[in-house]
DNA sequence: CGCGTCCTTGAACCGCGTCAAGCCAGGTGG
DNA sequence: CCACCTGGCTTGACGCGGTTCAAGGACGCG
């Protein structure tokens, strides 16, 4: 697919580009964007590939990974709709982290030569974009702080309460709306796979989630509030919520 | 002290107000801003604390620290000549973090009002400051990675180059051109006095480092950078060199 | 039905944080 | 000028949490 989703035409009000252009560069940037489907498992960038300008999602799940020694992964962060992905820069040329779809994945890609022409005649959207960095960093900062003091059944619980943060829960039955391996848990919450099983079943028997088959269902998400109140979170009912809203 | 300070005078290379600036808006943050000095042991600010406008180190050593339970300090980084303070935001009204000066600081300060009008009219400015926050939010998923993975000894060589890196050594005695108490430095490499001790001794021991009374000469960096190296770090080179050089 | 992969649980080891006690240095007051 | 005191530094011993190792179970797919 290749120019087939109009920028003009979106109905995708999160969106940085959509938000904070003007309608001749919306125009512009919409009729020389790239528009890719990426499907369950495909990476959409690695570690050390070539930076040829920004992604944004359009609709999809993603984790940025980065692999430390023995291939061992850790998931720095989620991405889903409206997330720009892989911090495009022009001094860095290779990414440091890689993307992955978790789930059918929507991108908008647009090229460097391009992106920085719109940054340059579209104030708005350079201090938007700037905005949601300088957020994202702080996030990250705190994130750096309590993911060093938590032991591991907090990070779990931390870890649970960060999916529905971005990902959400079916109304429903109180599902998450994503779907990962034990491994991939272990890989966000910063532990093995084995304490990360320890920690569930011991919520389970706690009744603060139920574990069907491969979904987990938040039964009781201020019984896991609590859990990690005390690491000084009061801030964490918007801390992982999309900072440009 | 107030407005003594003159951008269009100031000799500072790397300051981002300086190079990404015109000389009118150059002139008019100059007129406009304030120039504080702080001492040794002075905050800057403190976390939740409200947020007026946007902090540049002029010069001298600040600890960026995050605070969890029972008062137990993080220092999630470290800041000199040239960066920015607690990454201004307009959504979030608060600080999440605190700036601590380690030694006699000077900052200039530009009041939030004066600053969006300065990244309003100044697109190179705002690509600028976009870009920092983009590349210190990619070292901070890397460092996520690694500090999760890392053992305590690993740590402690990661902490010395950071320091290192950020305030640079005396090419006379390899000294480190910052002194931190032993709670400081375990702070930064997220663990406690003891462990962090122990490392110190054992890293004398091996010939790698000289304890000088509360200096830290780096006798041997290539050995702490060997220790750490099969991290993923070959990027640690210029990882946490300032990034708009 | 058989195989492989992931999930799950148990057991053992060990790194590191906690506690406690001694040490050293710098500051203060007699 | 020296004795005392206080706070940070240093080292040792202990115990717990979590990772690692190993084995059995469940599920899906050919």
């Amino acid at each position: 697919m290749n120019g087939t989703f109009s920028c003009t035409e979106c109905t995708l009000k999160q969106c940085i580009v959509k938000r904070f252009c003007n309608a001749k560069w919306q125009a512009l940037l919409s009729e020389n964007k790239n528009h890719f489907v990426y499907q369950k498992g495909d990476y959409i960038f690695r570690e050390q590939d070539r930076i040829f300008g920004l992604y944004m999602v359009y609709s999809g799940k993603v984790k940025i990974v980065s692999t430390g020694e023995n291939h061992k992964e850790k998931i720095v962060s989620l991405a889903t709709t409206a997330y720009p992905l892989g911090h495009w820069g022009t001094s860095v040329q290779t990414y440091l982290v890689g993307a992955f779809a978790l789930d059918e994945t929507h991108v908008c890609f647009f090229d460097s030569d391009m992106i920085y022409e719109a940054f340059m005649n579209n104030p708005k959207l350079t201090f938007a974009m700037m905005m949601f960095y300088s957020q994202e960093l702080q996030k990250m900062e705190v994130r750096e702080r309590y993911l060093s003091q938590m032991n591991a059944c907090e990070k779990v619980a931390e870890m649970l309460l960060y999916l529905k943060e971005i990902f959400g829960t079916n109304p429903e039955d109180q599902c998450l709306n994503v779907i990962l391996s034990r491994q991939e848990m272990a890989d966000l919450a910063g532990g093995c796979p084995e304490q990360l099983m320890r920690e569930l079943t011991d919520f389970e028997n706690k009744q603060l989630i139920e574990k069907k088959g491969k979904q987990i269902a938040l039964t009781n998400i201020e019984g896991l509030t609590e859990m990690i109140a005390h690491h000084n979170l009061d801030i964490y009912s918007n801390l992982w919520k999309y900072p440009l809203n």
